[in-house]
DNA sequence: AACTATTTATAAGA
DNA sequence: TTCTTATAAATAGTT
């Protein structure tokens, strides 16, 4: 989904990886969401970052 | 993405919120192991449908 | 951080 | 129900 296919590979370049990151991040969160309620399941999602930082979401959250 | 826009809400219809259920898990889960190979980074998606089944994905598994 | 061209996912349909 | 197709949605590269 962008101007090039993308292969799935690491991201050598560290500046573009962590907006990768960040993008696929947040739209991988919103897809568990949506889930979750087009579906009534429950969804957890954990990330951690290579730097070690830590991002969740669960069907149970508000947010 | 598709033929119509789709509001998330829970899916009434039985055998569609199934049929979704299995096309948005599968998409999910690719997804989920999208990011942890593009941006090196863990992680872990659990879901469990409205009927109880546990579907799981991580990182650190080969398949 | 916003913008688009393009790819990808998927809602309906066959 | 497995496969197809039109369309919505995500996102890669750009600005």
């Amino acid at each position: 989904m962008g101007r090039r296919k993308a292969e799935i590979k690491r991201i050598e370049n560290k500046s573009s990886r962590q907006v990768t990151f960040c993008k696929r991040r947040n739209g991988l969160m919103k897809k568990a969401r949506q889930l979750s309620v087009l579906c009534e399941s429950s969804v957890a999602l954990l990330i951690v970052s290579s730097t070690g930082k830590l991002y969740s979401s669960s069907s149970g959250d508000r947010i």
